[in-house]
DNA sequence: CCCCTTTTGTCAAGGACATAGACAAATTAC
DNA sequence: GTAATTTGTCTATGTCCTTGACAAAAGGGG
């Protein structure tokens, strides 16, 4: 019957990819200016189209109207055609988001991370998911992808978390494995502040430039680089961990082995200390420090510029290293104007051509945003990419 | 009568590209075993293979022998079709090489460079081309592609030399566009330095690392980033600037600014600056330095180490940013076996992840090398690459 | 030396996918 | 109502790929 042809439908495949895009790139379209757009003849893409309805891909939502001649129908995506998962696993909260195929949010919830850690994190993962999934008015074996921002160092092959200090026991089993397993759909796992990085490239302040850095300070810190408009992954997995960055403090000093010199310096029990050691008392935390900044107080002062000095320094590295056009800075410290502009003020005195500096638009949600980025991604790419043949 | 249809030769344009690829990596190949390895079919092969020969691409060069079964006939790329000229601009020697499409050098040659700067290297540059093309056995309308290396900060989109501070007048115009316009070739214009990481990335200790740094000590500093396998190049080109590193001197003092705050403490006016101060009286150059070392003497030891633990440092700060697999150093200080030693005894103490460190495989060749592993790469692109249309 | 097996490369038929141009249908403009 | 415009389908044609048959050209064993 189907006379067994394992053919080349490469054609068609580019074809259908080209009038994905347009769609995706001009929303409710009719045929004939999916045609017009992409160079192809009215006859293939009412063929392909017919394909991608039958499909379920796209649908018909609309008429044209108004102008001279035939009225046309249009057609749109189908957003939920494609749902996926995005998680991002904390020290102390996990936040979990499903998203559609135009990235729009269907779904989301946040809880506290069970500090037992290990399996019981997959536990944690896979009752999130179900739970979302019928939030969504959908089920757990419809979505296509899970998405997973943690904290540490990952190998870029495996996927494996080599280095979490602040999750346990999650070194010790091969997270995507075990987990892609259990709920039967693939799991890509990702650093968290890589991904906060991604957030930014796709719906942030990095959505019209193809070269800058997030950097994260807070507890710890941690820094994404995307450059050419891609993610650097290192190695190792390791590039962005600027905790080791030989900056604020002795680069031959073994203390800074463990921790990280520059983690050390201006990490938030560095920048306490700083407080303490100016005289400050009346901070326990960073909120307070910062609070204690805003009343006036010398030493609060102190420790926040002490600490800009520092981190402009290091970006003033990353920058003769890198030159990113854009820095955005994030997480509990680094989302603080009241840092963020004493960096702008140190930053042009210690490197000629300083970059644009800004904070994070999306908060504590970055990172959650770019799981859904990289979702949304994969998913168009799995499912019109184009792939060529590896010979 | 050809019936003037613009048609889609997309289809046969991926099959042309896999067997090319395939002729490229194994050399000498009859159509049967192209079939074998690329999943196409013999039929379309052998169509492919007869344009390709009728164009010039692929030449029969003899015959299968010795199995049962009638012998094949062996194709191989011909590699006179296609030829590029590589030229490293220095501030003392031009160097220049013609190559073919296989990457075989087939002229090479070298003179001084023309001190008056501007106009006058065009002139030297096109003089070089047309005696290296009739050395060559060819002219020079015959060669596809210019690929110029040279030293300051380049505009990634127009290929303006932006900042080349030992090369007079060429920032006042546009080298790229001039050269172009004079020699009607195209013309790309890189950095020499990442013009060298590429270098390494073709043939040498980078052929198997996707992610490394090259960097080159010497009068000035540099380096060149490939990560995932491309070069960065950074918003304006000037990524592995690190002249500019925040390291060996404070980053705040205004001195830094002019020519960068880690090139002022490892440069090679700095190197014998700090070998005076030691108090050291025998040499006046940076092989006279090395001779003194060799010597034994306690003066030029010390400078060097000092430079050496410095470098260690600035290597530490590129591995905490980038993760590098590899770090390899070149230029007339960075090939030198004995502060390379030196470095490898301090990064270890300095940063918990050291990188593998190197010198570089082509000494002074390396950015001609690049050079020409970029024009061969192009040539294979623009000849058999299958481009996409752009929605 | 002949015949069998193996391998190469061409021929012929058929299918998938694209294009161009004709044309019917639907809608606005006057 | 008629003309102009636009949409979307139909038909004819051409390119490119695949499969299977087959001739041609080798080696190997009796």
């Amino acid at each position: 019957m189907n006379s067994s042809v394992a053919q080349t439908p490469i054609a068609r495949k580019i074809s259908t990819n080209a009038v994905i895009r347009t769609v995706f790139a001009n929303g409710s379209i009719s045929r004939a200016d999916i045609a017009k757009l992409t160079g192809l003849s009215k006859q293939t893409i009412s063929d392909v189209v017919r394909d991608l309805e039958d499909d379920g891909w796209l649908k018909p939502v609309g008429q044209t109207d108004g102008r001279p001649g035939r009225n046309a129908i249009t057609y749109e995506i189908n957003a939920r055609a494609g749902l996926a998962v995005s998680i991002d696993l904390g020290s102390t909260k996990i936040a979990a988001a499903i998203c559609d195929l135009l990235g729009n949010v269907v779904a989301e919830t946040k809880v506290s991370t069970d500090p037992r850690g290990g399996m019981h994190l997959v536990n944690q993962f896979s009752d999130l998911i179900v739970e979302l999934a019928f939030a969504a008015g959908t089920t757990a074996d419809k979505l296509r992808l899970v998405v997973l921002g943690s904290p540490g160092v990952l190998d870029p092959a495996t996927g494996h978390i080599n280095v979490a200090p602040s999750i346990p026991g999650i070194d010790a089993i091969n997270l995507r494995q075990v987990f892609s397993d259990r709920m039967a759909i693939p799991v890509i796992v990702e650093n968290d502040v890589n991904l906060a990085a991604q957030g930014e490239r796709w719906r942030g302040h990095g959505i019209e430039t193809s070269n800058f850095a997030f950097v994260a300070l807070g507890t710890g810190v941690g820094m994404g680089i995307i450059a050419n408009g891609t993610l650097l992954r290192g190695a190792r997995g390791a590039a962005g961990e600027i905790a080791y960055l030989p900056i604020g403090g002795d680069a031959f000093d073994p203390g800074g082995f463990t921790l990280g010199t520059f983690e050390s310096a201006v990490g938030s029990v560095a920048m306490l200390r700083r407080y303490v050691g100016f005289g400050g008392r009346n901070a326990s935390t960073v909120a307070d420090l910062f609070a204690a900044f805003n009343a006036g107080e010398t030493s609060a002062a102190a420790a926040i510029e002490e600490t800009a000095r520092l981190v402009a320094v290091a970006i003033a590295a990353i920058g003769a290293a890198l030159d990113p056009e854009l820095v955005i800075t994030g997480g509990s410290i680094g989302s603080r104007p009241e840092l963020v502009n004493a960096i702008r003020g140190f930053l042009p005195r210690c490197t000629p051509y300083p970059p644009r500096i800004e904070i994070s638009r999306f908060g504590n949600r970055a990172a959650l945003m770019g799981g859904m980025g990289i979702a949304v991604e994969r998913m168009h790419d799995d499912l019109f990419g184009v792939k060529l043949r590896e010979v």
